[in-house]
DNA sequence: AGTTTTTTGTACCATCTCGCAAATAATTCC
DNA sequence: GGAATTATTTGCGAGATGGTACAAAAAACT
């Protein structure tokens, strides 16, 4: 009653978007599951939980409310849901260029480039990024959201120690400064630019944090 | 019509808090507004702007809505006030720090455990910090609301950089980075530190991202 | 005493909130 | 064609929401 329960008989070795059309049983849908969750997405990361209603979602879906329900559950599901959802695309959007054999350098700017490409866009104004800007919040009292903000955090710690690690090994970095604290601080600026761009500080300014950042995070450890 | 438009008449020369009864004219308040905005302040920090009702606020300050209306405004204008009053209570927790004559290591050291004071109070689990948990949000729709942020990003920016000026007059730190670039990332490990108090962070954790924070942007300049 | 001024308390309103039940529509299986 | 299955649509209902009107209360002024 839940989403989709796909295919009981057909071939069940692929997965996501399969081409072939299962024949499912009744009415079918008139909207894209994924394309709803979409602008779903787009009103809470603009909103937040609590100012989102789901007459809000209704119209921005076009489903009406039941649909709504019966598809993703309550608001809170829908919120969790949309919530994975930010985080899949972000971490597509990331782990190309974490995986990429560049120089450090080039590296985090690229990342931080990213990292602002999300955070600046949306229509209505920047929308900052969803971790910091409403999941963190509701984290306090929600303990699934909360396990999911504390795991987003150490996914890009980790990311960015893995990025440190391999740059030290290959030389690019001095041995003084743990990889593990550089990456810290690359997260803090990916925070502090997620929060400021919300704010409607310009991008240049931005950048130039970003720049300062990365000229004291490869800068102080090599030179 | 808001707030106090304090004595007409009498000595209009000390402000704050005169001992004086300037002899009110009708039915004395029953409750203290700097109370009261302190808990309002408690509530907002704690919930939000939108999930925080009027019913809350009305609850927790013992006032019952008409009063708040008459006292602070509309719910806007009481978050703003209350936004005001976290401001003006940070800035005191911080300000002797920021000018005081310590090294600049420990001096880093006390501002951040200030910071982590503020953000990891509350009754009902760690508060984080107003400014980044949920004016930031506000912020994009709301000119004013934004104003603020943008103006206190700027101030604790500054503040930073102050510190890192005088330091590195003083010999502490060599010339290599910038100390408008150091108190930017300063600033972010103060941002960051917020949002993962907000998620029960451990506080031993948001301890050890402070010391590889310090570590670096004193250590690698001076060493 | 009575008048004036300010705050409080009660009640109310129009609107929005979330979630759901019942009825209707579109499709596949038999 | 008819039964079964799945989605959509309409609309409801109990409650919360922000904001306000109005009268009662408590003080000072005359």
């Amino acid at each position: 009653m839940v989403q989709k329960t796909r295919k009981p008989t057909a071939s069940a070795k692929s997965a996501s978007s399969e081409v072939a059309a299962p024949k499912r049983r009744g009415r079918p849908r008139a909207y894209e599951p994924e394309i709803a969750l979409g602008k779903a997405l787009d009103l809470f990361r603009k909103d937040g939980f609590a100012a989102t209603s789901l007459d809000d979602l209704s119209a921005a879906t076009g489903m009406n409310r039941p649909s709504l329900y019966g598809a993703f559950g309550d608001k809170r599901e829908l919120y969790i849901k949309s919530y994975q959802r930010y985080r899949a695309d972000a971490r597509a959007a990331m782990i190309d260029i974490f995986k990429d054999e560049l120089p450090i350098r080039k590296r985090l700017e690229r990342i931080f480039a990213v990292a602002l490409d999300i955070y600046l866009s949306g229509d209505a104004g920047p929308r900052g990024c969803f971790t910091v800007m409403t999941a963190a919040s509701e984290a306090v009292a929600d303990p699934e959201i909360r396990a999911m903000v504390l795991e987003g955090f150490a996914e890009l710690d980790k990311a960015f120690a893995a990025c440190f690690s391999h740059a030290r090994e290959k030389g690019e970095l001095a041995s003084t400064p743990d990889p593990q604290v550089l990456a810290q601080l690359a997260s803090a600026t990916v925070h502090t630019i997620a929060i400021r761009a919300r704010a409607r500080m310009p991008r240049k300014q931005l950048e130039a944090i970003v720049k300062g950042a990365i000229d004291v995070l490869v800068g102080a450890a090599s030179t």
